[in-house]
RNA sequence: GGCGGCGUAGCCAAGAGGUCAAGGCAGUGGUCUGCAAAACCAUUAUUCAUCGGUUCGACUCCGAUCGCCGCCUCCA
């Protein structure tokens, strides 16, 4: 079986057939570094840490290349407002953005390039496209011939003409056609400059893509990825520079992910309904994102909420709760000559995991679908366990703690599953009572407490220590080994 | 205006030409409990926006209609 990936330029989903068998080599757009990250980033960088680690789970290595545009106008200006230089400004924000990955987990590229320190290989990919007739200088900037093209609009689905007939194309005296586009631009005063042939300036966005992608990966390679919004003119721009220039097809496969919206409307600096990595970091732990992120399809649009959060940290639980569960069952108290409890059906559903976790994931990374079967999964071993004797059977202590072992090492793909699942519903209790208006003592004396009343049968008292601690939002739960607690809400 | 996508139970969300339309949340019933709570188990769409067509058979393919979203300008 091959993993199928819907291919952006086919509209269809094809079997991946890398150029070199067993290695694929994977080019991402990273972000533009002039502000702190927002959950659309975090959705791109996890769809794609998500993608990679599947491949290697697969037996593919990985050659993930993701740059950093450190230079284009939006760095220059808001440096401009900050009274700084764009090196900086762009410096801090690769700071800021590498903690936002860290803290969610997301492995880090193999190759991170920068735009600044590839000006030279700009600079030559331009002179090839010049030299070719597929480009040309004027009024110190150097436009792509897009007419040199024919298959310009290939990846979009939209040729020249229907673009013209959009209204919103900017008028530039300097452009031959108005769909032509920058590879170089002069630099006005007061800008960062590099030299060039065609004077002091510096590359245009697209051009970057081109030759990094060239440099690290080659003239042709795999999978080139990134946002949806990027297909046009982004994506499209740069398979013109690099066919153009080549001759070679680009990337053989092109994945865009959805968007993230707020009320079904894609978050944008514009609109003022965006949220960053670190206001989501502030409030929910970051798996609770990723399973929110994971909850659906990459490709199609994911709308954030509370109630969805709330959703994904249920589901979440429901699965940290399952494992904390089973670690808590002693492995020695188990006698070979104990009758399983195990229903062919569990048993079936247990050990065709990991196979139906790869006909979902390979089916176009489908975590949506991986997600359900971990569910399925939690429910056949919850079944078990709840019939489980004082002293289970060896076969299927086995079973449980091996279909755990598998459950966590699939949904670490997802960067799912990875905390001690008793440390993370404690670590989350402890957070809650720290945002309350009770501290862990005075629950525990009242626990106490109520502990004689009930030894007293003395109900009364009892249920009224219950209500009490319930106005703080502390829930009792009475046990054979005693009473618990826990925080309700989230 | 051009192009692309989406419309599945109260909410979120998979699926796919033909046995029961995954799963999660919420709801309901049960187990447990002094009563609860939590947890667990069970259960919840004769139906997949609407209308036609193709087919022995469509939610899945085709066409139209309605609604929503995105791109066409920087954007993950």
């Amino acid at each position: 079986m091959t993993i199928q990936i819907h291919n952006t330029l086919s509209g269809k989903k094809e079997a991946l057939l890398p150029i070199e068998k067993g290695q694929v080599k994977l080019y991402v757009c990273g972000i533009t570094s002039y502000d702190y990250c927002h959950i659309g980033h975090a959705r791109s960088a996890l769809a794609f840490d998500m993608i990679v680690r599947y491949l290697k789970y697969r037996g593919f290595k990985v050659t993930y290349v993701r740059n950093f545009t450190d230079i284009d106008d939006k760095i220059i200006t808001r440096a401009k407002e900050q009274q700084t230089t764009s090196e900086e400004l762009a410096n801090r924000f690769i700071v800021e953005f590498y903690t936002d990955m860290d803290k969610l987990g997301i492995d880090r590229p193999d190759i991170e390039p920068k735009a600044t320190k590839h000006i030279d290989e700009m600079i030559t990919l331009i002179g090839e496209l010049i030299d070719q007739g597929k480009a040309y200088p004027s009024g110190g900037d150097v436009y792509y011939i897009v007419d040199s093209f024919p298959e310009y609009g290939k990846l979009s689905k939209r040729n020249l003409d229907d673009m013209q007939a959009g209204a919103r194309i900017s008028v530039n005296e300097q452009k031959r056609h108005p769909m032509d586009f920058v590879l170089w631009k002069g630099s006005k005063p007061g800008e960062p400059t590099w030299d060039s042939p065609w004077g002091p300036g510096r590359p245009g966005w697209h051009i970057e893509c081109s030759a990094m992608s060239r440099k690290y990966l080659g003239e042709n390679f795999d999978i080139h990825g990134g946002g949806q919004d990027l297909i046009f003119p982004h994506h499209e721009n740069e398979i013109a520079q690099s066919e153009g220039a080549n001759h070679k097809p680009f990337a053989n496969y092109w994945i865009h992910h959805g968007f993230v919206t707020i009320r079904d409307e894609k978050m944008s600096k514009s609109l003022g309904n965006f949220l960053t990595i670190r206001d989501i970091l502030d409030h929910y732990h970051p798996e609770i994102l990723r399973f929110f992120i994971f909850s659906t399809h990459y490709r199609n649009p994911l709308d954030f909420s509370e109630t969805a959060m709330q959703d994904a940290t249920a589901g979440l639980e429901r699965l940290y709760e399952c494992i904390a569960a089973i670690d808590a069952l002693q492995p020695l108290t188990s006698v070979a000559d104990t009758a399983s409890v195990c229903t062919d059906k569990d048993i079936q559903q247990l050990e065709g995991l990991e196979t139906r976790f790869q006909q979902a994931m390979d089916n176009d990374f489908n975590t949506a679908q991986a997600q359900g079967i971990f569910f399925d999964s939690v429910k056949a071993i919850n079944r078990i366990r709840g019939k489980l004797p004082a002293v289970p059977a060896t076969d299927d202590l086995y079973l449980l703690k091996s279909s755990i072992e598998i459950l966590k090492k699939l949904a670490n793909i997802m960067g799912l599953l990875r905390e001690d699942a008793g440390q993370f519903l404690t670590a989350k209790k402890n957070k809650l009572v720290s945002e309350g208006d009770i501290d862990i003592a005075s629950i525990e004396s009242l626990i106490a407490e109520r502990y004689q009343c009930r030894r007293a049968k003395n109900w009364v008292r009892s249920d009224a220590i219950r209500d009490q601690l319930l106005e703080k939002n502390i829930e009792l739960m009475d046990g054979p080994d005693g009473t618990t607690w826990l925080v309700k809400g989230n």
